[in-house]
DNA sequence: CTCATTTTTTCGAGCCTCGAAAAAAAGAAT
DNA sequence: ATTCTTTTTTTCGAGGCTCGAAAAAATGAG
C-alpha cells in the first residue's frame, strides 16, 4: 500500500518535480518549467526562489542563445554546480578509475589506476576503492554522495557487489564499508544499468520509455528500461541476459553453466572458438581489444573458423534477443562495448536469427546502434544517477527536516 | 516528465488511497484505514463522510466477529455494492460468458453459452460479445464498465484483441465495439495477466510484488508481477513466454514459429509426441480435457512415449523459466490450468533443467503452487480490474469533474 | 451508575497551490 | 527620447486540504 500524500509531501514532490526539470532541460526559463510540470507560474516562482535561496539552483545565462524577442528575457535557471560533490567509481577487470563530479554533472577531478583485481583479497579490493575516493577528493570539500559502477552483479539496495568476474569473491559490501569511511550514502550499480541511465539523458528522443542496452565485450551485459523504469530484480540488479540459455549442453560460460548467450558471443567465446579450442575449456580471463579485431579483421577476410565463431555469437545474441522480445515487446536497441568493433559481421546475423522467433515478428523493424566506447556512458550514468538521487533526497525534503551543508533553508537566512 | 501536484490532484489520490485500503483490508475501520494509508483521522474522516455521502461506501457490520472489546466499537465501512455495476466477458475456444458484477465484486447475473469461435467471422464475433452483454445485463441497470478477458494478446491499451488461437481474425476491435454499443468504457485484457491479478488479491502474503502465473492449457499463457506492477509490454499485453524459442528449428508451434516453449508443453504439443505424430505436424485445434488425463494415466503408468512427451514438455518449461529468472530474479509461482493435472509428472523435471540454468541458481528454493481451474481465478481478475479501474476514475476525480450516475456529489445532494 | 477506554468527529491553524493583477524588462513604434 | 507592446516574473488574496488537539460518542469494567 502506497502511502498517502500530506501536505508537506507535495511540495517535496514539485520541487523534486522543478529539479528534475531543470536537469532535463538546459536551463530552461521559469515559465518553461511551468509548462513542463503542469503547475501554475506562481508556484513555479515560489519553488525557484526557495532553491536558489538554498543555493541550490542558480539564475544563469539563458542557454541556447534565444533569438532576443520582444518582452521581459527569460531568466534561465540551473543547477548551481557548487551545491553539491560526488564521487562516480568505476571498478572493472583490472582497473578502477574515480571521478569528483560537480551539481551540475561536470567532472572536476579524475584519478585512475590499474589495478591486479583477481589477485587481491577482498580487504585489498575494498582497501583500493577507499583509496580512489579519497585521492579524487584531496583538497576539494566534503562530498555528497559516492556512487560505484561494477562489472557483474550487484544488490537491488546497491550495497553489495553479490558476484563479479573481476574478483573471485562473492558478495563484497563495497556499499558499507565506503559509507562508514565517508559518511555518505553510496550505491552500487550494474555498469549495464548504468548505460542505460546515461542513454536516456543523451538521447530522450530514442531511448525513454522502452529500451535496452546490450554491452558486448568480455562478457555480456544488458540494460533494461522498460515503461521508464530501470528493470531491476527483486534481490540483485537483474537483467542478467547474457546468461540466458541458448542451448542446452552447450559450451562452458563463464558462471559455470552451459550454452548461455554469453558462452558464445562474449570476447572469450568467440576466441575459443575462432582458435579451435574445446567449448568445454575454461574461458581465459582477459583478450585484448587489438586481439578480437584481428579476428575480426580474419573474419571480414573469409576466414572460415573466425566467420563461424561470429555467426555463432550471433545466432545466440539474435535468439536470445527474440527470448527477450517475446516477454516485452520490441523495443530499439543500444549496443556497446569493445564487440560493437566487430557489429558489422554480427547485424544481419542477428536479424536473420531474430527473424525465427516470436518476438521478432517485425525484425526489420528493429534497430540498433552501436557504441564502442562504454566507459564515458558508464561514467555519465553513475554521475546523474548519483546525482538524481540527490535531488530527491537531499535537496526536496520534507521542509522540516534538516537539509545539508551548504544549503540553508529560507528560515535559516531571514 | 510526471505532471506536478495539484491540489485538487491530492485528494483525488487520498480518495483513491481511501477506496484501495477500502477493498483491500476487509471491511476495515476508519482508524484501521489511517493506519495502513498514514493519513491523519480527520483526514479519513472527511473522505470517509463524502464517500458514504456520495453512496459509494456505507458503514457496514464488523468484518470478522470483531471480539467485544472495551472503548467505542469501531464502525466498519466496505463498498456500497449498489454503487456501480461492471460486467465481465470471458472470450475462450468456443465458449463466451458474461458475468454482471456489483462494485463489491459478488456476482449478480450470468450467462454463458457455446459458439464456434473459429467458424465465426469477425462481426459475428463482436456481435456474440455485444449480445452476451445485453442478456446478462438485462433488467439489471446502467453499468459503468466492461471488461474483456481473451486467449491470446491485446494490445496495451486494452481495446484489441490482436491475436487469439480461438480465432483466424487478427486485430479484433472488441473495446471500441462495445464501447460504441454500451457507451461505457471497456477493456481488454490477456487471460493469464488477470489470473495474476486474482492471485494478488487472493494470496497476497505469497503473490505481491514479485511472482509468476504460468497457464498450462491448449498454449502456455503468463501472467507476470514485477515490483508490484502487472507487466505489460509497450503495444501488446507481453509476456508471450508460450513463444520464447526452446530449441532453435525445434517443432512446429501454433504460432508458425519453431521450437516455442508452447510446442513442447502445449496440451496439442504433448499429445502430438505421446502419440508419435510428426513434431511439423499442424496442431489439432482442441484437445479434451480428458484426453490429457489419459495421456497422463499412460506417463504414470510408465508408457514411455507418454512419458517422454511430459519429459520434454518439462524441459522445455524448466529452460524457460531458468531463462526468464535470468532476467528477473526467482520469484514465486502458481501453475493454473488444465496442465496442471500432470503437474506431478512435470515438477520434478522442471526442476531439474531449470537448475541447469543461471537462473535456476537456486532451483530448490523456488516454489510452484498448482491449481488446476482458471476460470474462477480469470472471472475474479477480470471483476477486480474493472472495479478499481472505477474506483480509480469515476470514484476519486478531482471533485469538479462530473460523477456518474448513482453516485450524487456532496454539493448536489445538500 | 461512574470510570476507563477506544473510536470518531469537530475545529482552528498552517501550508500549499491557484488565478488575477501588478511589476519588470526588454523591443517596436512614433 | 518617449510611449506602446509583449512577454516573463512576482505579488497577493482566496480557497482547499491535512494536521493535531480536543471534544464527543459509544461501550465494557468496576
Amino acid at each position: 500500500m502506497t502511502v498517502g500524500i500530506r501536505h508537506d509531501e507535495m511540495r517535496k514532490r514539485n520541487r523534486a518535480m522543478v529539479i528534475a526539470a531543470v536537469r532535463q532541460a538546459d536551463r530552461p526559463s521559469r515559465t518553461h518549467i511551468a509548462r513542463v510540470t503542469g503547475l501554475s507560474h506562481s508556484t513555479i516562482s515560489a519553488i525557484a526562489a526557495d532553491l536558489i535561496e538554498e543555493g541550490i539552483m542558480r539564475e544563469a545565462p539563458p542557454g541556447e542563445a534565444a533569438a532576443p524577442r520582444r518582452g521581459r528575457p527569460q531568466i534561465a535557471i540551473a543547477p548551481d554546480p557548487n551545491a553539491a560533490r560526488v564521487v562516480c567509481l568505476l571498478l572493472s577487470f583490472n582497473s578502477l578509475s574515480a571521478v569528483l563530479v560537480d551539481y551540475c554533472g561536470a567532472p572536476i577531478a579524475r584519478h585512475s589506476h590499474r589495478l591486479p583485481t583477481l589477485a587481491l583479497s577482498r580487504e585489498e579490493l575494498m582497501g583500493a576503492t577507499v583509496e580512489a575516493v579519497r585521492k579524487v577528493t584531496a583538497g576539494h570539500g566534503p562530498i555528497l554522495r559516492i556512487g560505484v559502477a561494477v562489472q557483474g552483479i550487484a544488490d537491488s539496495a546497491g550495497k553489495e557487489m553479490l558476484w563479479s568476474p573481476i574478483t573471485p569473491h562473492a558478495n563484497v559490501s563495497l556499499g558499507p564499508v565506503l559509507e562508514e569511511t565517508f559518511a555518505v550514502p553510496v550505491t552500487v550499480h550494474n555498469d549495464s544499468n548504468l548505460i542505460a541511465v546515461a542513454l536516456r539523458w543523451r538521447r530522450p528522443e530514442r531511448y525513454r520509455d522502452n529500451f535496452v542496452a546490450i554491452l558486448l565485450s568480455h562478457g555480456i551485459g544488458m540494460g533494461l528500461v522498460l515503461d521508464g523504469h530501470m528493470f531491476k530484480g527483486e534481490h540483485s540488479s537483474g537483467g542478467e541476459f547474457g546468461h540466458m540459455n541458448h542451448r542446452p549442453d552447450g559450451p562452458l560460460c563463464r558462471c559455470g553453466k552451459r550454452g548461455c548467450i554469453e558462452a558464445y558471443a562474449g570476447n572469450y567465446a568467440i576466441w575459443r572458438r575462432a582458435h579451435g579450442k574445446s567449448p568445454m575449456e575454461k574461458p581465459v580471463a582477459d583478450i585484448d581489444a587489438s586481439e578480437m579485431e584481428a579476428l575480426a579483421n580474419a573474419a571480414r577476410d573469409g576466414d572460415a573458423r573466425a566467420r563461424e565463431a561470429f555467426r555463432e555469437a550471433a545466432e545466440a545474441l539474435g535468439y536470445g534477443l527474440g527470448n527477450l522480445f517475446a516477454l516485452i515487446d520490441p523495443a530499439p536497441i543500444a549496443v556497446v562495448g569493445q564487440g560493437t568493433t566487430a557489429f558489422d559481421l554480427l547485424e544481419p546475423e542477428i536479424r536473420r536469427y531474430l527473424a525465427q522467433t516470436a518476438g521478432g515478428q517485425h525484425a526489420d523493424a528493429i534497430s540498433f546502434e552501436a557504441e564502442s566506447n562504454e566507459v564515458p556512458l558508464i561514467e555519465h550514468g553513475c554521475a546523474m544517477t548519483a546525482l538524481t538521487s540527490l535531488d530527491r533526497e537531499y535537496f526536496a525534503p520534507a521542509l522540516h527536516l534538516a537539509l545539508p551543508v551548504g544549503a540553508p533553508r529560507r528560515e535559516d537566512v531571514a
